[in-house]
DNA sequence: CAGCTCATTTTTGGATACAATATCCATAAT
DNA sequence: ATTATGGATATTGTATCCAAAAATGAGCTG
């Protein structure tokens, strides 16, 4: 017996907002667009109320905001604000990754390869969302010895925010392969128990990225409000 | 005119989701109670509607967990994770302070010192939920002028976490003035901008809080279940 | 007496209906 | 012509109702 596969099948709400959320990160719904229950809820043939849950847990999730009689509208970060999003996942990903190193084993290294394979094939094919959820898990991956689920949660949550900008820009970004050559370089690091060089690496991996994300959201921008 | 006296009627479920988690946060709501739908609705003299929006809202900041057909309990922490989200408190309070520290002006520090002055009546009056609320507050204040907005949030969703255990053995660490005296000192400091002692100081200060916390939180549990 | 099955009850999830609120546009007064 | 006011319309919020799922318990069988 391999034991039921319980299913737990995902409740309307659950459904719905994982689509909504993967629209709001692809860019099929764009910053400030207001969003209509009812709208929603013909598109997916419910009634509102599922749609409102969804809806609720994506306010929660920061990628909405919700007005009290007002409806809700995708949330749009200001370049500070944007800026401030890469910090925090800088400072929660290197404490993540400083506690995990001394603490992964083989078959955490394994696993970051393999995902890091899988990666390049999606990177090469184009295939923007699996690319973003790949890339979370390769980050996870790397920090899972740390045991940290709370903190990996919060991160989850902040990367979210994030990955809507990466997503963006991702074929201008392709351009530069150094980033590739980092995220082999940093699990290296991570094997040659080297915990300061590791940090580092991470800590400049993420705020170069930054800096190239929040230029090429400036210039978008300013050209779209010519 | 005196500006516009908005009064921004809050929705039934913000006000349901308030008070709910403040019977969570003060412990009438105990670890691993279910909460029963319909028992609140009833309470609240409201249809279950709202009560299903407060609880999906408490579910998203995770004071209580919600699985799919089976209602919600409030959520319960192992140790390690109690432990857990003081780390994260330090890391981004301290985060938050380092950044803090040079920008402060007269006026942060005035304030901070007002609330401190509140603080410490509460604290004296044994008002546990305007303590908790001021502490809360006095911590921004320290940190406003970061200005961290997104940070600040992210914070503020771990402290509510870790609120319920403080406010839970707040009577017995009343023995403990010294936490008053910190309280003041780390203001001291940041006047001085003295960034390296302020942040070693409120690092010292929340993990000294986690162990004390943890011991309780350990003897306590160890007795409830003889 | 233990363990299983099946019906009953309880509780949550979703749809529809109705009420409250905000937005928008036309009209009127200055 | 411009601004204010009032009503029409659109949209969200809440209640009630029905369906589906899980918990409970009784009765039956081994």
């Amino acid at each position: 017996m391999t034991g039921k596969r319980i299913i737990s099948r995902q409740s309307l709400p659950d459904v719905i907002a994982d689509d909504v959320r993967e629209r709001i990160l692809s860019g099929e719904l764009t910053e400030g667009e207001i969003i209509r229950q009812e709208a929603l809820a013909e598109e997916y043939d419910v009634s509102r109320m599922p749609i409102r849950e969804a809806l609720k847990r994506l306010s929660a999730e920061g990628l909405v905001e919700m007005t009290n009689n007002r409806g809700a509208t995708v949330t749009k970060h200001s370049l500070h604000e944007i800026g401030e999003i890469f910090d925090v996942r800088a400072l929660i990903e290197v404490d993540l990754f400083r506690r995990a190193i001394p603490e992964m084993t083989s078959s955490d290294f394994t696993r970051c390869r393999k995902i890091l394979d899988e990666m390049e094939l999606s990177y090469n094919a184009d295939d923007v969302a699996k690319w973003g959820e790949l890339n979370f898990q390769y980050h996870s991956a790397l920090y899972a010895a740390a045991k940290r689920k709370l903190t990996h949660e919060l991160l989850h949550r902040v990367s979210l925010q994030s990955d809507r900008y990466v997503r963006m820009h991702l074929s201008v970004m392709k351009q530069r392969e150094p980033a590739k050559e980092e995220h082999r370089l940093l699990l290296s690091l991570a094997q040659e128990r080297n915990v300061e060089a590791g940090c580092q690496l991470l800590t400049d991996h993420l705020m170069r990225t930054k800096d190239q994300l929040l230029e090429m959201v400036a210039a978008n921008r300013a050209s779209e409000e010519g």
